[in-house]
DNA sequence: AAATACCCTCTA
DNA sequence: AGAGGGTATTTC
C-alpha cells in the first residue's frame, strides 16, 4: 500500500500539499524532504502520512528524504497553531521555524596539532609549543600560548612534529551543572521559587512573577529553570527576552548559575551559529535556550520551561511579515509542550494581570528590593511653571539636580524615547515639512550623521543646504529633541562631564551595547542620554538621578495602550535609580502633571493605577476583556483602494458580539507610494476572532496590487 | 516565493 | 511577427 505525504512548504501557500511517497522511504510525521514544486525543488517538512485510497490525481513524488533533523511533533503543532491564530499560511511560520536548519553549517577551523614525533633538534622554546599543542588550537594562537614567535610554530609544522587538522567546531554544548548550589534568596524569592518549582513539577501552567526592579527576578526563575533541567536529564529550558541588547546579561548570568553557555539566538547570531544552535536544540543537547521572540518556533524535544521575562515589553510584538505576539505564543507553545510558563515584570501587561486576577495564572509577587536599597523618590516637574530656557529642553529643577548628582561624583541619565536630533525639520520660508518620498511621516534629522532619516522606511537622504521645496537658502530648522540635541546641550551645561549617547544609532549591536553598559557600570560616564534601548534591565550602581526629558511623550496619539505603555516604560526608566545603598531621584518633565499616568508614577501606586485603566477598559470592551484586530489594506491606486474597503466592508460577516469600525485612513496613509485604509474589529472574549477574519478574508479577493494585512490583538496602531 | 502564462504595447 | 514589459496565476 502506497502512501500520501503530506509536505508543508515554508511560503505564504495556504495549505500542506500532496506528494506520493516513493517506495521504501519510510517518512516520518516532521521529516524534512525535498519536494517537487512546479520546476524547482523545495525543502519542506512533512506534517501527515496516509494510505493512498485509489483514484487520486496522479502526485508528483517526494524527491528526497534530507538527511536533517526531524521536526517534533509539538514543533509542527505549534506552527499550524500560530498560524491559525495569526489568520497567515502556516508556510509563514514554518519559515521562521526552519531558519536555523536552512543556515550554512559552521565551517571547519584549522588547528595544530601535534603528531607524537619528537623534534630533531629540541629547544626550550620548541618543548614549550610542543606542550602548549597538546590543547588543539589555530598556530597563531599556539605561539601566543607557548610565548614564542610564529616562526618556531612554523618550523616545527615543517618538519612534521606538528600537523594541521580541519576540525568543525564544537557542536555540542556543555550539560548544565545541576549540582552547583543556588544563590542565596531573601524570603520573598525563595518563596516564589517554591512555588514556581511546583509549577513546573506540573506540566503546562502559567505563573506571572511580579516583582519591582531589582527585586530578583532572574534569580528566581533560573531556580525554576535548575529544578526543570534536574527533573529530567533531557528537559530544555526557554527564555525569551524583548531586545537583543539583555541577551548577553543574561547568558552571563545562565552560565554562571549553571556553567554551561546556554544555545543564543538572534538576528544578530550569524547563521552557521544558527545551525548549531538549531541542530542542538532538535538533537535536545542544548538545553538552555536564551534568545529573542524566535526562539519560540524552534524545535525542542523535551520543553519544560518558558521564561518570558519583561512579558509586557511591546518587542514581543512581530509587526512585520508573519504577525505574532510572543508572550501570547508561548503560552500556547507551553500547552501544547506540557511545559510550565513564567511570565515576568515589575510593571506587567493588563492582559497578564487580568489572568492572573481571575486565577488563570498563579500570581507570585517579591517584595522589596533585594538588599537595602530603596525605590527613588520620584518627583514631577511642571514645564508651565518651570519651563527650559527658548530652544533648550532641561528644566532649571532638572539641571540643578544633574549638578548636584555630578558634583557627589554620582551618574544621571537623561531618558527621552526619541532617536536622532530633531523629530521634525521645517522650511521657516515657506512651512514646508521634510517628508520621505511618497510617505506621510516627517523626516528625521540625525547631527552625527548629518542625514534626514524616515524612521518608517529607512529612507534617508543629506540634509539639504536649500530648502527643496521653495529653494531658500538656510531656511530649514531643526523643531523639537532628540537624544542627540539633549547631547548637545548637556554638552553646553557640563563641559566637564563624560557624556555618551545610549541609541539604535550608537549602539548598534550586542558587542556595542555590552560595551557601552559595562562604561556606565564602570562609572566612566556621567551623564547617559539614552532612549529606552537603555531603559531596560540594566544595573547601574553609580546611577543616582534619572531625568525623564518628556515624559508626555507616549501619552500623545491616543492609542489604546498609551497610558499603560508610558507607566510601564518610565516606571522602567525612573527604576534605574538608585541601587544598592545609594538613595536614587527620578524627575520627570511634564506638562500634565495632574494625569493619572504622572499620579500614578508619582505616588508608585501601580495598582491604583491599573485598577483605574481596567474599570476604563471594561467599559469600553477592550482588552483585556475584549479583543481587538486590525486589518490594513494597502495599494498604489486611491480609487482603486477605497472601491474595494468599501466592498470589504459590506462583506464582513455580521457576528453577534463583533463589531467592525471602518475603513479610516490609516494614521499613516501614504507609505512608500501605497495609499493605507484600516479596519479596526473589536470582539467579546468569548468569540473565536481569528475564525472570523478568516471568513471575512474568505470573502474578499485583493485585486491586483492591493494587499490585505490582518493583524489580531494589535499593538501598534500606525 | 518564484516561475510562467498572459496580455498589452512598441518597433519595424 | 516578435521582443519587451508588467501583472496575474499556479505551484500537490
Amino acid at each position: 500500500m502506497s502512501r500520501i505525504a503530506s509536505v508543508l512548504l515554508p511560503m505564504p501557500l495556504p495549505e500542506a500539499f500532496d506528494y506520493a511517497e516513493p517506495e521504501g522511504m519510510g517518512l516520518e510525521a516532521g521529516d524534512q524532504v525535498a519536494v517537487p514544486l512546479g520546476p524547482r525543488l523545495i525543502r519542506g517538512v512533512v506534517t501527515e502520512l496516509r494510505d493512498a485510497m485509489g483514484g487520486n490525481r496522479p502526485l508528483k513524488p517526494v524527491a528526497e528524504r534530507l538527511d536533517d533533523p526531524r521536526l517534533p511533533p509539538g514543533t509542527v503543532e505549534f506552527v499550524q497553531w500560530a498560524a491559525r491564530y495569526a489568520v497567515d499560511a502556516p508556510g509563514q511560520p514554518l519559515a521562521i521555524a526552519l531558519r536555523g536548519a536552512r543556515a550554512p553549517k559552521p565551517r571547519p577551523v584549522r588547528v595544530v596539532v601535534a603528531t607524537g614525533t619528537s623534534p630533531a633538534r629540541p629547544t626550550p622554546a620548541r618543548e614549550k609549543v610542543i606542550e602548549a599543542a597538546l590543547q588543539p588550537m589555530a598556530a597563531a594562537d599556539l605561539a601566543r600560548a607557548a610565548g614564542v614567535s610564529a616562526g618556531v610554530v612554523k618550523a616545527l609544522l615543517d618538519e612534521g612534529v606538528l600537523a594541521v587538522r580541519e576540525i568543525l567546531p564544537e557542536a555540542r554544548f556543555d550539560p548544565p551543572d545541576l549540582s552547583r548550589p543556588g544563590p542565596q534568596l531573601s524570603a520573598s524569592q525563595a518563596a516564589a521559587a517554591e512555588a514556581l518549582k511546583d509549577l513546573v513539577a506540573d506540566g503546562f501552567g502559567v505563573a506571572l512573577l511580579d516583582g519591582v526592579t531589582g527585586s530578583g527576578k532572574t534569580e528566581v526563575y533560573l531556580e525554576a529553570a535548575a529544578a526543570a533541567l534536574a527533573a529530567d536529564p533531557d528537559a530544555q529550558v526557554l527564555i525569551l527576552l524583548p531586545e537583543i541588547a539583555l541577551t548577553q546579561a543574561v547568558i552571563a548570568r545562565v552560565a554562571a548559575r549553571f556553567g554551561a553557555q546556554p544555545g543564543e539566538w538572534h538576528s544578530d547570531v550569524a547563521p552557521p551559529g544558527r545551525r548549531r544552535v538549531w541542530e542542538a536544540v532538535a538533537a535536545g543537547t542544548c538545553r538552555i535556550v536564551v534568545g529573542a521572540r524566535s526562539a519560540l518556533f524552534l524545535p525542542f524535544r523535551k520543553l519544560r520551561l518558558i521564561v518570558v521575562d519583561e512579558e509586557h515589553d511591546g518587542s514581543f510584538k512581530q509587526e512585520d511579515g508573519f504577525i505574532y505576539h510572543a508572550r501570547d505564543l508561548a503560552v500556547v507553545r507551553g500547552r501544547i509542550e506540557g511545559a510550565a510558563v513564567i511570565l515576568a515584570s515589575a510593571t506587567p501587561s493588563l492582559e497578564t494581570l487580568r489572568n492572573a486576577e481571575a486565577g488563570r495564572y498563579r500570581w507570585l509577587r517579591l517584595s522589596a528590593r533585594h538588599g537595602t536599597a530603596r525605590l527613588p523618590d520620584i518627583e514631577l516637574i511642571d514645564l508651565r511653571e518651570t519651563p527650559p530656557e527658548a530652544g533648550r529642553w532641561l528644566s532649571p529643577p532638572l539641571v540643578k539636580a544633574m549638578a548636584e548628582t555630578w558634583a557627589r561624583g554620582e551618574q544621571s541619565l537623561l531618558f527621552l524615547n526619541r532617536r536622532g536630533y530633531a523629530p521634525l525639520v521645517l522650511c521657516k520660508a515657506c512651512g514646508e515639512r521634510m517628508t520621505a518620498p511618497d510617505t506621510d511621516s516627517w523626516l528625521v534629522e540625525h547631527r552625527y550623521t548629518g542625514r534626514l532619516v524616515c524612521h518608517l522606511t529607512g529612507f534617508s537622504m543629506p540634509k539639504p543646504a536649500a530648502c527643496p521645496h521653495c529653494g531658500a537658502k538656510d531656511s530649514l530648522v531643526s523643531i523639537g529633541p532628540g537624544v542627540e540635541r539633549v547631547e548637545e546641550e548637556a554638552r553646553a551645561l557640563f563641559p566637564e562631564a563624560r557624556i555618551a549617547v545610549f541609541s539604535s544609532d550608537t549602539v548598534f549591536d550586542a558587542r556595542e551595547a555590552r560595551r557601552l553598559v559595562e562604561t556606565m557600570a564602570a562609572g566612566e560616564i556621567d551623564i547617559l542620554v539614552a532612549t529606552q534601548a537603555a531603559a531596560k534591565g540594566h544595573n547601574f550602581p553609580k546611577l543616582t538621578l534619572v531625568g525623564v526629558v518628556d515624559a508626555d511623550l507616549g501619552l500623545r496619539g491616543g492609542d489604546l495602550r498609551a497610558a499603560e505603555r508610558t507607566y510601564q516604560l518610565l516606571a522602567q526608566a525612573t527604576g534605574r535609580a538608585g541601587r544598592k545603598d545609594r538613595p536614587g531621584r527620578a524627575l520627570l518633565q511634564t506638562y500634565a502633571p495632574e494625569h493619572a499616568v504622572m499620579q500614578a508614577l508619582k505616588a508608585q501606586d501601580r495598582d491604583a493605577f491599573v485598577a483605574a485603566e481596567m474599570a476604563e477598559r471594561e467599559l469600553a470592551g477592550l482588552p483585556p476583556f475584549g479583543r481587538l484586530a486590525a486589518v490594513v489594506a494597502s495599494g498604489p491606486d486611491a480609487a482603486q483602494l477605497d472601491a474595494f474597503v468599501q466592498g470589504m466592508a459590506q462583506a464582513a460577516p455580521n457576528t453577534p458580539g463583533v463589531e467592525v469600525y471602518g475603513p479610516a485612513d490609516a494614521p499613516l496613509g501614504l507609505v512608500r507610494g501605497r495609499r493605507r485604509k484600516r479596519f479596526l474589529v473589536r470582539a467579546d472574549r468569548s468569540v473565536d476572532l481569528s475564525a472570523y477574519m478568516a471568513a471575512w478574508r474568505a470573502r474578499v479577493r485583493p485585486p491586483g496590487q492591493i494587499r490585505v494585512a490582518i493583524d489580531i490583538d494589535p499593538y501598534s496602531f500606525l
